[in-house]
DNA sequence: TACAACATTAGAGTGTAGTCTATAGTTGTA
DNA sequence: TACAACTATAGACTACACTCTAATGTTGTA
C-alpha cells in the first residue's frame, strides 16, 4: 500500500510518516520494477508497527526508545540475548512507572480528602 | 531563602526555578523593606511546590497539568467543588494511565517469550 | 575597597516530536 | 489531453520544557 492507504488505516498523517520513516521507525520498500516514480510502498508490518508507536507514545516513550523496542521485535541485527535485554529493560522501567504512577495517585486521593474536609 | 538555597535543597537549578517563577508555578515574595535590590525570598512551601513538580513531571503530567493540580492544593482562587473536579479529573487520567501501561507491559513480556522461543 | 559570589532581566539557543509549505514530478479518470 | 489527486524532498515553523548567555546590579568577606 502507498502512503495515504497506510495514513487512513492508521489514523496517522502522511507528514507523520514520512517522519517515522526518517527516524528510522519505519520502512518503506521501493519497487524497482518502476522506474517511472519512486514511491514508497508498506505492509502489514509497518501498520503494526505505526500501531505499536501509538500506543507506545501514548504511555510517554519517546521516539528513541520505541526504535529500540521495535528493532528488538522486527530486526534480524540483534541476538537473542541483546533482545531479551532490551525488553527486560523495559519491562524494569514499565514497572517503576506504575509503582510512581499509583503513589501520585495516593498523594492526589490525599489532597482530595483535605479538600474535602476543609483542611486547606 | 534566595534562588540559591532553594536550588540547592530542591536540585533543581536556579534558571529552571526562574523558567518555573515565570510559568506560574511557584510564587517568590520580595522583601518590602529592603529597597536596595529585588531579590526572590522563598519559603518551605515552594520546596514542597518543588517536590510535587519534579514527581509530577516524571510520570509525564505537563506543566499547565502541573499548574492545575498546584492551583487545586495551594490556591484560594478556586471553590472546593472546583478543586475536588481537578483532583478528580486528575484521578481518572492517572487511572487509565496505569491501565495502559500495564496493557503495554503484557505486550512486551509476550513479545519476550515469543524471543526467547525463536518465533520471530 | 577590591572582588568573588550572589541576584536580576531579556532574550537567544537546544532537543524532541511533530506540522506545514513550497516545489516538482506521477497517476488515473472524464 | 486536461486536471484532480496523488507522490517525493528539502527545509521552515511550531510547542514544550528547559538551558544558557549577556548585561547589570548587590552582598559579604579578606
Amino acid at each position: 500500500m502507498l502512503i495515504n492507504e497506510l495514513s487512513k488505516r492508521t489514523g496517522i498523517s502522511a507528514h507523520t510518516i514520512r517522519f517515522y520513516e526518517k527516524s528510522g521507525l519505519i520502512k518503506g520498500l521501493r519497487d524497482e520494477n518502476v522506474k517511472s516514480n519512486n514511491y514508497f510502498h508498506y505492509n502489514e508490518e509497518t501498520v503494526e508497527k505505526l500501531e505499536l508507536i501509538r500506543d507506545a507514545k501514548a504511555i510517554g516513550f519517546t521516539i528513541s526508545e520505541i526504535a529500540q523496542l521495535i528493532n528488538a521485535w522486527y530486526s534480524n541485527e540483534f541476538l537473542k540475548d541483546e533482545k531479551i535485554a532490551i525488553l527486560d529493560e523495559k519491562l524494569v522501567s514499565l514497572g517503576q512507572k506504575i509503582k510512581d504512577l499509583k503513589e501520585m495517585k495516593k498523594l492526589i486521593s490525599q489532597f482530595k480528602k483535605d479538600v474535602m474536609n476543609d483542611e486547606c
